[in-house]
DNA sequence: CGCTGCTTTGAACAACTTCAACTTCTGTGG
DNA sequence: CCACAGAAGTTGAAGTTGTTCAAAGCAGCG
């Protein structure tokens, strides 16, 4: 496949994988550890080529070999319903670790599938694994961050459970936008990677009404839409939007 | 599976807490763990007094000090959308570690509240995070464990996400006959410890709507309700309404 | 008994979907 | 460079599912 890791980690300058010089390290998985075992960890990551666009990272009903941290581009995972419609069940930027949900069973239950031209990090779960039993640091930053992602289930089954359309594809670009932002790109500007239908998929919504909200937050003030390009021109009035609804005022009496 | 590998779990009679003698084992924490490990495990869990119904285990916004496992009752973990009304997040029974997803940051982001009175294992987080250091396999269960959980909230995910409120009812009633099953419960034939309210909400529907369900499913042949007692009729029949609705038979010229 | 809270049922209403048509974009080949 | 075909996105109007509002039925409990 690519070039081999085992050529001496220590020059960090020469090596194509570094994770302490990783401009995503304090999001991905060295945290808190020593140099020594940072070493250790970069050596059993693999750089892959770039994945193009439309590409599977993995399938539903691969066994998990790897978990993969995405370098740059984005990447969407999704599982099919029994009747075959895709369901998608989140969109992943830089920095973040898929394939998590299949340690359980060492079985990937959904697929992955770049949205763009991306480039991953491999990481071999079992050697991961083990890796993690001998450095504490990592087990614990391992927890972390599945602990992490079921905050953030959580957070969105609130969404799919209780918003309504607008909440939902406010709530969506604020979290797009904030995550854009912790990775150092503008938060206020960025390139939907996923098309309208993933977006009304993943949101639980149709493709026309998201559609017809993104003319509405236009018409509001709140975002200019260029096809793909999306700049939040009103982050509080998105907020509000997002946040509590109004539609009752008098729950206040209620409660 | 069920029959105890070795009873030579010394003198576990007296022990209060003893997670190899406990008929949830196989479900909770201790798996392919060596007998003396299994003892420093047991060590660290203490066994809190049963709470009553509506007692909370934990607070949203409390400190994470403890995993909570199930022995016996059952808890719903919810947490609240910005304008103050509550999101169940998930129903939990016996054999089931609470608290996971405090993790992260160590601080609870859902409210933990008994359904009914309820007997928990308490497990100091620290403490579980150390011994898990030193124990691969317990490291090993907790990712498990953790990973799981992330499964399941995804398929949670497509229910509220694509699925009708009648999908959506019956799933929720084979998934309990399942988890009850596996417990050594009847699994055609239980008892439903939370409200129809608690239900909706879960459920992203309204009360009225699964009142309406419940007494359609019954006339349907496909349960029968009393009150809080469900007696599944017609398993089959169910899992088809859970399934692939039939709403286009077209749909196979289409594909 | 007569509360009180939970559940059920009916009827009107609203939000979102579906269907259908049209527009814009993208990429390909002449 | 333009034409064209297909995909993606937008817009309008009709249709449905599930919600909301209102009220009645029921069990549990002082």
């Amino acid at each position: 496949m690519s070039e081999s890791p085992k050529s001496k980690v220590i020059s960090i300058k020469g090596l194509k994988v570094a994770c302490g010089e990783c401009s995503l390290h304090d999001l991905c998985l060295p945290v808190g550890i020593s140099q020594s075992d940072m070493e250790r960890l970069e050596h059993i990551i693999k750089r892959k080529r770039p994945i193009q666009k439309n590409d599977f990272l993995f399938h539903s009903g691969d066994g998990l070999n790897s978990l993969y941290a995405i370098r740059s581009g984005s990447v969407k995972t999704f599982s099919l319903t029994d009747d075959g419609q895709e369901q998608i069940l989140g969109f992943h930027l830089p920095g973040e670790l898929l394939g998590l949900d299949a340690i359980h069973d060492l079985v990937h239950h959904c697929s992955g599938r770049a949205l763009e031209t991306t480039s991953i990090c491999e990481v071999p779960f079992e050697e991961l694994e083990d890796l993690a039993s001998q450095i504490p640091g990592l087990q614990q930053q391992l927890f972390r961050l599945m602990s992490k992602e079921l905050q953030s289930d959580e957070s969105f089954m609130m969404v799919l459970g209780k918003k309504t359309s607008e909440e939902r594809l406010s709530n969506f670009l604020l979290n797009l936008s904030m995550r854009f932002k912790q990775r150092g790109f503008s938060g206020s500007e960025f390139n939907l990677s996923m098309s309208r239908n993933d977006i009304a998929n993943y949101l639980g919504l149709a493709v026309e009404t998201v559609s017809r909200l993104f003319t509405r937050f236009q018409n509001a003030g709140l975002i200019e839409v260029n096809r793909k390009l999306i700049t939040i021109t009103d982050m509080d009035g998105l907020r509000a939007l997002a946040g509590a609804k109004c539609k009752k005022d008098e729950q206040s009496a209620s409660n």
